[in-house]
This record gives structure tokens, sequence and C-alpha cells, in this order.
DNA sequence: GTTCTCTTGTCAATCTTTTGTCCATGACAT
DNA sequence: ATGTCATGGACAAAAGATTGACAAGAGAAC
């Protein structure tokens, strides 16, 4: 027989061989091209592979060192700087936090594929396979699981990525489409007609970004409770306007730090100052805080969309 | 069944069937062409397979081999680094991962909270869990994970579980309709319409599993590739109807070692002799090795999942 | 800020070796 | 006859190495 699957006697089985790689499969392995390889070798005798009459032969060592001069590279270090540093010089520096990876980046591994589907949709400008993967998304997760988990990652990530310049305006504008329209037939899907406990969401004037309040909708639609959606960038008045027509529980405003902030704070104000007092106001979004606390205790704080839902059960248990 | 992840050879091969393929079958099911087959061999002596008096006979072994050697030569490797290395020195090459931008994101404790979820609602009986939670790692992971790293380990756990004693057959049965579900929602979510290559699913009559073909024709789907499930239990007459109306590439067949196994058999024949030359017979599942090798090379092998996902590839890349 | 310089990834030209594919021929079986 | 397979030769594409050059970016100097 041949070395196929017999249990070979006594001929070493390499526990400890050391694997080699050419420079083929180590671009492959760790991302860096080819050229860039040879480059950092010639320029910089960044790492010093064996050679074999065939070419270029890495280690497992010469790999790691690369996947580390690699990280730190990305992280800003310039190749020339760090190319004769050790393998712990680099360790340390490749630990260090470079940029705001914070909030994120701590389990992101999990719905990394829905997430870069839709990423890579975007990425490519196809419009109609944004849709298409959040249709996916949409169709298989609760709407909770879909907002946090898929809808918030994305629209930060290429938020940060038009913030890096890794991603044009257009990016964004492609992506927002495509959410608001998937957000919006979801909420048409699960609009309820006569129920009692009604909720008013909108987004206050001098405020650019709809769908944290959008997707509160979708939410609070999901779960049974009856919705009014009034969009973006409403005057005080006009929201005010509704509870005197119908019975309203609660009126949810959506706020970011980005707009005319001075503005939607005004309206706010204005809000919760002619608001009946039997009305809840809710504030969801990153600048829901600040606002809060100007008003002094009449407005709730959502932080996210989970303490959302929380709150919505109180609501529709009150019924 | 969990030939996906174990390569060695403690279950079924040794007593009864040392599978044989021609060189064609082999060329078809791995995915290299038949002029490379041979000039690996003969430059290299990468594999040496059996002669008979009409050409080279591979074994299991062998097309094992191959297949390694395959997927590690589209990591990168040199065909003329790696065609004398043991198959365990292949396992390794193969194993390495490929290039990861950011953190891991199969990890096993990614997916294997996934497999208990699912397997504690099963225990409890909770249906909707059970659906959730398989809805949930669908929408999460790509299809070839989700059924390779989920549906399969569970439905194999419950299997054990049941043979034991540790579980009923309703829970089977529970874990059953709720698969059939999900991955039913599935394949219609990835239905295309006007595709040209046209894949039929089925199992035979006499057999009663049919998650293995519900599987492969969502993994198909998945892919862009044009679909047509016929569900289990279909008589070969029926089978044969469908080439004769739509355009058929590939006919792919469910077959285990459960249920009536002689009458299966006889359908599948029946299905190989009725088939027109041009339509591709493909077999999966603990059966397929056994009747394969009835067949005479009529029909290719599909052992895992991983496998199946390799050979949708050359179909859609015939397109 | 603006401009200048250096850095660095990528590409091009050229050569050698490796490797996939094609071809011509012959054998064998249906 | 027709189709499949084996064999060995031949060829072209791919891949490796080396050297040189260029353009966009980063840093430094003004």
């Amino acid at each position: 027989m041949k070395p196929a699957s017999t249990p070979g006697p006594p001929h070493t089985p390499s526990p400890l061989s050391p694997a080699t790689y050419p420079i083929r499969a180590v671009s492959l392995m760790v991302g860096v091209s080819i050229d860039t390889l040879r480059a950092w070798e010639r320029r910089y005798n960044a790492v010093t592979p064996a050679r074999d009459g065939r070419g270029r032969v890495y280690s497992d060592a010469d790999v790691r060192r690369i996947r580390l001069l690699h990280d730190v590279v990305e992280k800003g270090h310039a190749i020339g700087r760090v190319a004769q540093l050790t393998n712990d010089e680099l360790e340390r520096l490749a630990q260090t936090p470079a940029a705001t990876h914070g909030p994120v980046s701590t389990e992101p591994a999990t719905w990394m594929s829905g997430v870069a589907a839709v990423l890579a949709a975007v990425e490519r400008f196809d419009a109609a396979a944004v849709e298409h993967e959040l249709a996916r998304a949409a169709a298989m997760l609760p709407v909770s699981a879909l907002l946090r988990d898929i809808v918030v990652p994305v629209m930060v990530e290429v938020g940060e990525r038009w913030h890096d310049g890794r991603a044009q305006i257009a990016h964004e504008h492609l992506l927002s489409a495509s959410v608001r329209n998937v957000l919006g037939s979801l909420l048409r899907l699960h609009q309820k007609t006569g129920t009692r406990e009604m909720l008013l969401f909108a987004t206050p004037s001098g405020e650019s970004h709809e769908f944290g309040a959008l997707g509160a909708a979708v939410l609070a639609a999901s779960g049974g409770l009856g919705t009014i959606y009034l969009g973006p960038g409403l005057p005080a008045s006009e929201i005010l306007a509704v509870p005197r027509v119908v019975q309203v529980e609660v009126v949810v405003l959506g706020i970011t730090n980005s707009g005319d902030v001075e503005r939607a704070e005004k309206e706010v104000a204005h809000i919760a100052a002619g608001l009946p007092k039997r009305v809840e106001l809710w504030l969801g979004g990153a600048g829901a805080g600040r606002v809060a606390q100007m008003l002094n205790g009449r407005a709730l704080v959502v932080p996210t969309y989970d303490a959302l839902e929380q709150m919505l059960l109180r609501i529709d248990a009150r019924g």
C-alpha cells in the first residue's frame, strides 16, 4: 500500500516538521501582495525566507512575522520604520489599540457573514443585492435581531468607512435608501389598524437621521403595537398636533449628534413642553442622553434596541 | 454520517466497499482535468492508482488524496513541491486558514452555541425556539456553514441520543420538521427563475431521509444555480420524466442506508439507465458509495457538503 | 497653508522554470 | 466505427526572480 491513509509504522508522522510555504501561499494567507512581499524583503530585509532552487521558502515563523508586520502597517505604522523590529516589539505595537475599535469589535465574528454580504454589495453599488441581502436577513430574523445585528452594524461600518475615506457618500446613500426601503416595507407588513395603544415616531427638525426612529417604529409594529410613523424633520407643532386628534401613549423621537443640533434641541424642548402630561416622551439615538438631561426628567432615554423592546413590552402589557 | 470532518477511516470503508472510479469520474468529482491528473502522476508520482486492463482505477483513498492536493494547490502551493508529501502533511497545509482580515469568523465557539441552543430547544419540545434558533443561524452563516456546522451536527446528535435512549422519536420528528421548514424557506428565498443550468434534487422511492437532498438543493440555490427540488420518495419514472421537459444538467439523489435499501437501489439503477448520457448523476449520503459502485462509474459520489460546493462551482462555471 | 522630499505600493521588462493543456498515435472494448 | 484511455512529445500560459521606474501619500520644511 501507499502512504495513503495507513497508519505509517515507524515513519516520522512529522509532529514537528516545519511547514513551508511558497510566496503565493503566503500572499494568500496574509493578504499582502506578492510584489509587496518582495519589496519588503528587497528594501528592508523585513523577512529573510530561505531559498531552495525554486524560489523563496517561507517558514511558519516567517509567516507569523509577516502577519505581524501586516497588522502593524495596517494600524498606520510605516513599513520602513518597523521592518527591523523584533517580533516582540511588533507584537506590542500590534496590540496597541490605534483607533477607536471600541464598541463593535468585541463580538463581530458572530454575524459577520450577513453583515459582510451587505457590505460587499454596498461596496460594488449593487442596490438590488443590498436589498436582497437585507430582505434575506429580515425574513430570517426577528426585527430586534435584524436591527441590532445587521442594520446598525452595517450603517456604523459604512459610516466609519466614509469617515476614513474608504467609502464615498454615494455608498452611504445607497445603503440608506435600501435600509429605508426594507424597513419601510417591514413597517407596512406589520402595521396594525385598530389598536388602542398608539405610539408616535418621528425625528425633529434639525435632525437628519431617520433610521433610529424608523427602526423603532418597525420594532413596535412587529410587537403588535399601533404605530404612527411621521418620518424625519418634522416641526414640533406638527408633532404636537397629532395627540390632540388620536389617542397617543408615547412619542418616540430619534436624536443623533449630527445635523443642526441646536435647532433639534429647541424643537424637542418645545415638544416636551407642549405634550400632555399623560403622554410619555422617549428619546433614542446618540444624542438622546444629552437632550434628556436638558429636559429634567420629562423624557425617558432609550439606549438600545434591546432596551426599547423591554419598554415596548411594558406598554403592550398595559393595554 | 459525519464524514465531513473525519478523514480517518473508523467507519465502514474496509469490509465491503472499496469503491473504485475511472479517471473521468475522478476528474469530475474533484475538479481537476484528466490531463492534469495524468501529468501529476507522470511527472511527480503524486498518486499511483491501480490499473486493470482498461486503465487507471482510483480508490477512495486516491480520490481523497487528490482532493487534498487540489485544495493545497489552490491555496498557493506548487504541485511540484507538495506532490510527495504524506496525506497528514497535506492535511496540515490544507487546514491553514486563509486570509483572515479581522478576527477569525468561524470560530467553533461561534456556532457551538448555535448547536447547543437548538439541542436545548429540541429537548424541551419548544418548536418555536428550534425554528427561531435555526433561522438565526441561517441568517448569520453562509449556507454551507449552516449545513456543515449546525444542521448536520444537530441531527447527528439527536439521532445518537435516540439510539442511546436519551431521546425519543418525537424529538427527532420535531427537529426534522423544523429543519425542513427552515431549509424550505431558505430554498424559496434563494430560488431563481430564469437560469440555464438546472439541477434536479430528489430522494428515490424506498429512501426515507430527504435532508441530504434538500440541503444540497439549498446549497445549489444559494450559489445562484437553478434548482428543482422534487422531495423524497419519488419513483424513478417520475424523476426521468423531468429531463424530457426541462433542460437538466445534473440529477442529485440522496441515498442513506436506512429505509427500504434494496428498493432504493433498484430505483437508482433504473434512473441511471434511463437518464440521457449528457445528464450527470450525483449521489450523496451514507449509501452513495455503495450504490455508485453498483453503477459502474455512471454516477459521481458527493462525499461531503464541501465537496458538493466544489462540484457546484464547476457546474456554475460551465454556464 | 503650500511646497518639496522621501517613502512605498504597484507595474513593466526580461528571463528561467514549472505546469496545464493539446496533439498524434495506438490499444481496446462496445 | 466510435468512444475512451494511455503514452510521450510539444507548446503556451503561469509563476518565480530581478531590476528599474513611476505615482500617490506621508512627512518635513517653509
